[in-house]
Parts: structure tokens; sequence; C-alpha cells
DNA sequence: ATATATCGACCATTCGGTCGGATTATAATT
DNA sequence: AATTATAATCCGACCGAATGGTCGATATAT
């Protein structure tokens, strides 16, 4: 029987936590299943009682990074209510001091280089996409409905500006030497508020 | 005696080639120096003649790997004359056909969830992006010096322009059902088009 | 004869996963 | 209450497979 009802769930969140921050430091395709355990304070045989291998483990960890940062991000755009500061209003992707921004960056560099040999994982990666186009293109509408922003379909654009706020990441994350975080925010509005004015009724 | 004068740089090229095809067929994380050795036509001890360690041989891939698209794209901006036209000639990175390219992109994501935790490829990412933003600094000092463009540092604004290319290959390549060619390049034009606009005397 | 080039068997190590057994806490029984 | 039964949780030694690198032997061209 189990001691605590709650026993599984409570396990399960402590091994992710452990793998999340073991996959952070090591890199996916270093870490060790010992890592792991050692980090998660159990031994093999105990971690395989809730996760059969390997990869089972890895998805759960990555399905639930992503949930988690997408739901920060959520509700922090929630906070404004001007369409055009809930599109900007993602800075805390660029923030050194956070840490699900600094341990982020290493597990979402680690997944897209295995979701590029592997269809489940090119699907999760699709699934979070969507899940960012979807709160972005609310912004976008409200913004239309406002008349704050010209006449577009709001899918593409909200992928686009998806994707140039990943793109400032990247070398935001992986150069920060030359590309501070203030260069990223000025990027981001002004890429942002360009794309956007390129939609304006002039030409 | 070698057999043939050049015959080092023959095989170090032909173990490169094979090492690029290999590495973006299953992934740096998976290839072994059995697929390589395979891929070249070459043994095991054979290989090891040319590069020691498979961190040598991987250093040597992506070295040449960045240089060569980095010199394709160097040439096809230099087709240009016009500025916009050289910072929007890259199109070639969004081409589905080009061989290149779909090899590039597995190598590419490899490469950055590696430099995550490696020193010494992240000072090669650095070189690499140094590399393109000079050149598309010098696209940019030409548009000013032309009066198309307002009055920015090059730098940080082909850091910019730079980042927002690289944004949306992450997406046209990995999620290709729902971000097709065309939603990239019309996400590239209104994306730097709209950057640089900021910069114009209006406010 | 000599230096280079190539081969492939071999070695040491690592790692993911398994499995029998120990432990623990509840449930059932006496 | 004490004892036994039961089912879950957990341990860690062990195994087999894979892999990077080595090395002595062989071949080739000067």
């Amino acid at each position: 029987m189990p001691p605590i009802l709650e026993l599984e769930a409570i396990r399960k969140n402590q091994i992710i936590e452990a793998a999340i921050m073991a996959m952070a430091e090591f890199g996916s395709a270093n870490v060790t299943m010992a890592d792991i355990c050692r980090a998660a304070g159990l031994s093999k045989g105990g971690l395989a009682h809730y996760y059969k291998s390997k990869r089972e483990l890895f998805k759960a960890v990555f399905e639930e990074f992503f949930k988690r940062i997408f739901v920060r991000c959520r509700d922090k755009m929630a906070e404004f209510d001007d369409p055009l500061e809930k599109l900007l209003s993602l800075e805390l992707l660029y923030d050194a001091d956070d840490q699900d921004a600094v341990i982020g960056y290493p597990i979402l560099f680690d997944f897209m280089s295995i979701a590029v040999h592997d269809a489940e994982y090119r699907q999760i990666f699709r699934n979070w996409i969507n899940n960012w186009i979807e709160l972005l293109s609310q912004a976008l509408i409200k913004g239309q409905e406002q008349g704050f922003f010209g006449k577009f379909d709001p899918d593409p654009v909200a992928r686009s500006i998806s994707a140039i706020y990943q793109g400032i990441a990247t070398r935001w994350y992986l150069s920060p030497e030359l590309h501070s975080t203030e260069w990223a925010l000025d990027t981001l509005r002004r890429g942002v508020k360009g794309f956007l004015a390129s939609y304006d009724n002039k030409r």
C-alpha cells in the first residue's frame, strides 16, 4: 500500500525537477541516469519505478518544462491591457537573473537538436509553438479591434513575432558579451513595432 | 612517403564531407565514429590517422561547414547592389531544395546545443556571427551613405537583422507545415524593413 | 630501406536497463 | 492488540551492448 496517497505525484515531481537541473547542467546528450538519480536522491531502481526508460523521462521533462515557461509567460502577458504592451511583455525571456530563463535555454536548445531527428519531439514543438501563437493572436486581434493595428491574418503575424522572440533569445543566450539584455529588448521593440507597422495602410 | 602530395588534404576533405552527412543524418549526439568511417570509406585506424579524436573531428566539421555556408551567402549578397536587396538576399537560407540549407540546420542545432556547455564552441559561434555582422554592416553602412537608411550604429542593427534571420529559420526548419517558405520570406522582408524603418526620422 | 598510410582486432569504459530481494506501511485476521 | 498478509516502494549489484581509442601488423610508394 502506498504510504502517502500522493506519493507518486510527489516522487515524479521530484524526479522531473532533478532531471531539469541535471539536463541543464550537463546537456541532454551527456546526462546519465546516474546523474539524475543522484540529483533526485533516488536509486536506479527507485527511479525506474516511476519512469521506465530514459526516453520516457526526457519526454516528461521537456513537456513539463515547456508548460511551466508558457504558463509564466501567459500570466505575465495577462498583467497588461494594451495589446502592444502585451506583445512586448515577455522581457523575462531575456532576464539573466531569471532561473527559468537561464535553465530554460539549455533545455530548449537540446530539445530542438533532438527534435530534428525525432518526429514525436517535433510534434511537441509544434504544439508548444501553437500555444504561443494563440496567446499572441489574442493580443493581435484585440489590437485590431481597437484600431491600433492594421488589417492582417493574426496567425502568421503571431508566428513572425514569436520567431523574432526566439531569434533574439538565441543570440542573447549564446553570446551575451555581444548581445546585451538592452540590445535584446531594443531589438524586440523595434522588431515587433516595425513588423506591425508594415501592415499599416500607407504604401 | 606520401603516395600523392596532397593526399592529406584530400583525405581530410573526404572525412569532413562524410562526417557532415553522417552528423546531419543521425545527429551529433548519436553518430558514431564507425558511422563516419563507413561514410568516408575508411577504417577506424585510417580515420584516426587524420583526426586523433572525435572532438577534434567535430570541431573541424563545424568550422568547415560554417565557413562554407558563410562563403555562399557572402557571394550571394555580392550579386546585389542595392543595400536593402543585399540585406534580403539570403533567401537560400529558406530554400528546402538547397542541400546546404537542409543539411545545415541539423548541424547548426547540434552545434548550438553543444555550445551551451562548451566555451570553445561558444567562441566559434561568436566568431561566425561576427562574420555575418561584418557582412551585414557593410550593406547597412552603404545604405546610410546613400541616404536610404536612417542614422544608427550599424553593429547592433546588423546583429538584430541576423537574429531575425535565425529566428525565422528555426521555425521554418522545425515546423515547415505551419511555417512555409512564403511565410519565412514575408516575415524576413517585413521584419527587416520594419526594423530599419524604426530608425527613420519620424517620431 | 624508410616513412607514410591503412587496416581491423582488441581493450577498457560507460551506461541503460533488469531483477531478486529488502523495506515499509497499510489491511486483514486472530 | 498482536500478528500476519499484501502490495507498494526502493535498493544496488549485475549484465549486455555499444563505443572511442589503441596498437601491432601490413601495404604502398619513394
